[in-house]
DNA sequence: TGCGTCAGATTTACCGGTAACGTAGCCTGC
DNA sequence: GCAGGCTACGTTACCGGTAAATCTGACGCA
């Protein structure tokens, strides 16, 4: 890791302004000079410095900087490995962080990111910190904004509308004939995505003048642990409920089992309703009803969005990909 | 994004070094100017350069490289969250990648991420390339090699062993009495550890006497479709087994979905053991045999490992984490 | 009075690239 | 025969910090 460009170019008996051109692949030496410092400059095991290259040109580098709201999450497993693979042959690099549902983790994160000069951002949300919109807004980064669909976004977004999730499946539900709904929640108001779609969800009961029954907010983290026993508490206040739509797949399928526990028959005694698309929820036990999220395409949207902007190619501002709702066996 | 030390300086009238000392809380300055310089600092809107200090210094940033077998394993999102926990707390920042379980991909991350000097690296396993393994010994970084133990680390290790795994789930299939054991893998050859864990399996139930049947090594992702139809493959050779061995817990709950939907008993007609400890299979449909992986401590201990290096720390080498067989009612 | 000491601050050099510009030699066309 | 252009380079300045060395004035003290 000790050679640099000044090493090569004495080696090679030219400046190093030419070992640079040279190894960056561009115009303006001989066959003969760009072999030569080639063969030395691998003899030597140059390692570029990006550091460097970076802070020198004083221009747009090649990190990407992404905020999810929680690392652990299946669905953002996916989004991430979209991202990493369109900017990972583009030759960007990713650097990461967890927002744990909270603005002010999520600018406290920022302020650090931002201090590499990373050429864009990637974060999830649309609702933000005033400190980040200030930040980001004058530090002129291209920035995505995925997940949640925003009309107004700080420069680019990616996402769909998490209340029209949640009104087409309160509409589903009322097409098969449910009346008496349930909503099982998890990280309280943490999560605001997840909130718009239960807003979305209420707000399709109401108007058929079918509201919802009862809710159940978990503190907790939205696993199947978190939708076993939110339902087993939700019964218990409500046991006459006819469905239950849950915050995702995961707390669904945990609801799933409490129903099988607990002898009720999954649909007929009891709908249950999930959100997401997790893998596991097209084929077990039963196939879930859910709201399949495109993922992985989120992920290569976003990255190739910021991409295009980087080299300043007009790409659109918004994107919306469609979400599919799958009837399944259990709503 | 405009101001930087000299902006401050000229502005509070000192010179930029002390600009810097009293940034960084350092000493050598009054009181009367460390708040003169943090009201300016604050009002510019000052956000430090990290590119030009890592660069400037010449000495280890804040910066920790991670690489990943896949973005989209569950259980790797739960090693990644201890560590970004862990780091983030201690103001590092994290770059990741995946390398699909391939030691030329790693390879080709790990010289693009090490050109951007960061202060150490995270890797996962412990099969590395020829070049991954020069380049990393002449960079002189620290390495925490994690996931998969290793008697002779590169630096440091955090992990257990895989082949372990599988004696000590063949040793318990066979105490249950289980005779005729199939398995069924993912990934092919691609997948070293999970073929240590296969290793292992064979190698006990070949010294009790009842030798692996059959297996079955799908070239899909291991997820749960690939356990349903692998276990639908495997059954269509071998409908006389009485116990299979899954790669992990999504394949092992997609196999009892095949199970289920094939109308057998689980365990009466068929047992089924996993690996990985993912939280569904604590619940759903019925406890599953499997072993707990200690992810998020893995991540700790390996962000841990790292910083205390970092920070001339004496830790030790090489740490090894216990996994559990948890006995479920499927095994 | 002279001198050491110390807090508080400044000066200088440098990290490893890159952009912008300069230049020598050669070819080409009119 | 020479302006003009092209090729293949070299020179210089600079990015924004940090380490190390240096400076300065006030104070204590023999």
């Amino acid at each position: 890791m000790k050679a640099n460009l000044e090493d090569i170019a004495r080696a090679s008996g030219v400046s190093k302004m030419t070992v640079s051109r040279v190894l960056r692949g561009g115009s303006g030496f001989s066959e003969e000079t760009r072999d030569r410092v080639l063969g030395i400059a691998e003899k030597l095991g140059y390692v570029p410095n990006r550091l460097a290259a970076a802070f020198g040109a004083d221009q747009a580098g090649t990190l990407v900087g992404m905020c999810v709201p929680r690392l652990t999450s299946g669905l953002f497993g996916h989004v991430l490995d979209g991202v990493d693979r369109a900017l990972g042959r583009l030759g960007y690099q990713l650097m990461i962080g967890a927002n744990n549902h909270s603005a002010d983790e999520e600018e406290a994160w920022i302020r650090q990111v931002i201090s590499w000069r990373p050429a864009g951002l990637i974060l999830s949300g649309r609702h933000h910190s005033p400190g980040t919109v200030d930040l980001l807004r004058n530090a002129a980064l291209p920035v995505v904004e995925i997940w949640d669909l925003t009309t107004s976004p700080i420069d680019m977004s990616v996402g769909f509308s998490h209340f029209d999730c949640g009104v087409e499946m309160g509409q589903f539900l009322l097409r098969r004939g449910r009346r008496r709904a349930g909503y099982i929640g998890a990280l309280a108001r943490a999560d605001v995505m997840g909130a718009s779609r239960r807003e979305g969800f209420e707000s399709a009961l109401a108007r058929a003048g079918h509201p919802l029954i009862d809710r159940e907010i978990l503190h907790d983290a939205p696993g199947f642990y978190a939708g076993y026993y939110g339902l087993e508490t939700l019964l218990s206040r409500c046991p006459d409920l006819d469905v239950v739509y849950f915050h995702n797949d995961e707390m669904a399928i945990g609801g799933l089992a409490y129903a099988q526990a607990r002898g009720l028959r999954v649909p007929d005694d009891l709908g249950i309703a999930g959100w997401g698309g997790m893998e596991a929820a097209s084929i077990l036990p039963r196939r879930l009803t859910t709201t399949i999220v495109p993922t992985t395409l989120i992920g290569k949207a976003a990255a190739e969005a910021l991409v295009a902007r980087l080299r300043g190619e007009k790409g659109q501002d918004v994107t919306v990909v469609a979400t599919r709702l799958v009837p399944g066996e259990t709503g």
